[in-house]
DNA sequence: ATAAGCTCCGTATATAGGTACGGAGTCAAC
DNA sequence: GTTGACTCCGTACCTATATACGGAGCTTAT
């Protein structure tokens, strides 16, 4: 594992080490204990969690949105963490849902495309339309 | 419709005036022509991409991402176009997959609540884990 | 034809999410 | 035990995505 330090930490996850910083100012991420004027030593769960932040941002989620996901993997009271997940899952869903629809407009593209030449137009908006009503 | 004048716009897509601008400035929206020293006006059709833009948003994809999917929308030529199409269809499916994955760890945290008290963890991180390797 | 309330447009400011920098302290290999 | 690379931390800076402001020009109801 080579010294699992934060370059080592920002190197696994695929970031910045700034970044990594950055989520423990913003609580994101626990700055793991500083033994006696040493440096600090971080895990594979640190990098699955980095990752995790990653991936969630990329379908969409804001951090403060992801800080909520965590408080999840984290333990929270059954009676909050169900609220919260239920919550959640409608919005995931809502989700998949939209990205559904593209897939298919898309999937349509790509065939319609397949047989035919010039320009082609791809009816995308109307695909995610009555989405968000 | 009452006048269908920019603040009609911006009323109708759910977003703040300044946004419209900024979106032509961007060029993800057109500005439609100013009849000689008159006011601009807009259609349903604006409406609808203005929406179109911010279900992408939700949906993870950046302005610069939403601006390719416009240019299908708008019509291009076959060859770029399917090309494009079945680049961004790949990537809706792995968001998809991660989505997914992430519904199935909040259900199953939903349940769990149902059955227990005290604390409880959701093995939310897992769920997302192996999708961007 | 005038006042109230728009639009237009350039510029300034705000917020989220990073990324860079620099000096002081730490570690490890020689 | 010194040197080169790295950590720590505070602060500054950067990009994307808006949002606000203000003066000049339209529009509309009176």
């Amino acid at each position: 594992m080579s010294q699992p330090t934060i370059a080592w930490l920002a190197r696994e996850a695929a970031v910045n080490i700034e970044t990594i910083r950055f989520y423990q100012r913003k609580q994101l991420l626990d700055e793991p204990p500083r033994p006696l004027g040493g440096v600090r030593r971080y895990t594979p769960d640190d990098v699955a969690r980095v990752r995790f932040i990653k991936s969630a941002q990329r379908i969409g989620f804001t951090l403060a949105e992801v800080a909520v996901l965590l408080q999840l993997e984290d333990g929270a009271h059954c009676r909050e963490a169900q609220a919260i997940a239920a919550h959640k899952l409608v919005d995931v869903q809502g989700r998949i849902d939209e990205l559904q629809r593209m897939a298919a407009a898309l999937q349509g593209l790509v065939k319609a495309c397949g047989s035919r030449r010039g320009k082609i137009k791809c009816p995308l908006i109307a695909s995610l339309q009555g989405a968000s009503e």
